[in-house]
DNA sequence: ATATAATGTGAGTAATTGCTCGTATTTTAC
DNA sequence: GTAAAATACGAGCAATTACTCACATTATAT
């Protein structure tokens, strides 16, 4: 359907070929991140990859399938380790649940930002990237979110997961940027729980 | 200093030139909003305008100006509808007062949702143009939070302020894009005002 | 009326860039 | 050793596009 999701031509098998498959992904994350999505282009990534274009239209069918790839891999990254932070939480209370969720996706955007930032806002279809993420995150939540569910002071549990992940994406994401010193001193985590739980938490 | 900041080589001054600038920029943002960003070359603009490259360029002198002036334009759009939500608030409780701010800023972002995405997003120097706006309503906030200082728990106005404007903007602009439902039911003003609440007001 | 200023035109230029393809080199298979 | 498969190369084509400039048209002033 859509060009940008083609398979690579070319399954890279031999260690060489997986070395320029990995080359190519790192010369491109150093081109967003250091000089921004305008100057990426083909062939300055298989410049500074050390490769050749031809190399890079083997194994990537067209620019956008790179890019795709790049996120996928970001991705997946991110993921890995939200999942080792949400480890073992059955039987805790739901105030230790949402402090580790915080944690967990404080740790995630922590991966890249700046990369982060650049696929979800720059790239052309980051808006379908973006919406795969946000349902993955919240998927997630719901889950741990649902065991409590009687102790949660919404009742709507769809829209309360909603409210709560856009609210930590979006304060982490924009201290990130703005405000990097709340992040380093722990200030930023403690406002979080304290508004999500008393907007969770019936009473006490 | 920056190229893109540079004022039109003529200031429009017969209605005839005043109406091109304006078929310019209706254009523009036509474009952006029914086509994306990708899409947006001063060739098209000038045809989808009705005018010629040249005469564009008379008004603008590059493509980062035009974008520039189009997003200055509707950062006034948005201030002014906000300021209108916010008069006559000097006598009234902080939690009418925050009523109000939710109101104003859910009024400012509609102005145009789709072109502000863009604008914030999509468009290069965009983090310049955001910070911009940021600023403005993180100052108007902090005027309007001061004079209740005492009765808000946080005791940093500074941090209160990011965290109420960050939050308001981010679920307001999702909602948008992925639960417009929750816009037009008001259950997204509901739900904000009690989160916000909970987390400024001391107790009650 | 006529000169001058303001505005409008659009073919054309120069730069960028996604991507191809014929060829060269290296690895694997037998 | 040799054929076939895998990998690498990079000059160059084709498409896009920001922007110019020499010229045409319209409005204003006197």
């Amino acid at each position: 359907m859509t060009k940008s999701l083609q398979k690579p031509r070319k399954l890279p098998k031999q260690e060489r070929s997986q070395a320029t498959v990995s080359a190519i992904l790192i010369a491109t994350t150093r081109i967003l991140t250091e000089e921004g999505y305008d100057k990426f282009n083909t062939n300055r990534v298989a410049e500074l990859a050390g490769v050749s274009v031809g190399s890079l239209y083997q194994y990537f069918p067209n620019k956008a399938a790179l890019l795709y790839a790049l996120g996928e891999h970001h991705a997946n990254e991110m993921a890995q380790l939200a999942q080792h932070h949400l480890e073992d939480l059955g039987d805790r209370s739901i105030l230790e649940v949402l402090q580790q969720i915080i944690k967990a996706v404080l740790a995630a955007y922590a991966v890249n930002p700046k990369l982060y930032r650049i696929l979800h806002q720059q790239v052309p279809r980051s808006e379908e990237m973006q919406k795969l993420d946000d349902a993955r995150i919240e998927q997630m939540l719901h889950a741990f979110l649902a065991p409590h569910h009687d102790q949660l002071r919404p009742k709507n549990l769809d829209i309360t997961v909603f409210i709560v992940s856009r609210t930590i994406k979006a304060l982490l994401y924009d201290a990130i940027a703005d405000r990097p010193n709340l992040l380093k001193n722990g200030e930023l985590e403690q406002e979080l729980m304290r508004m999500l739980s008393s907007y969770l938490i019936a009473s006490q």
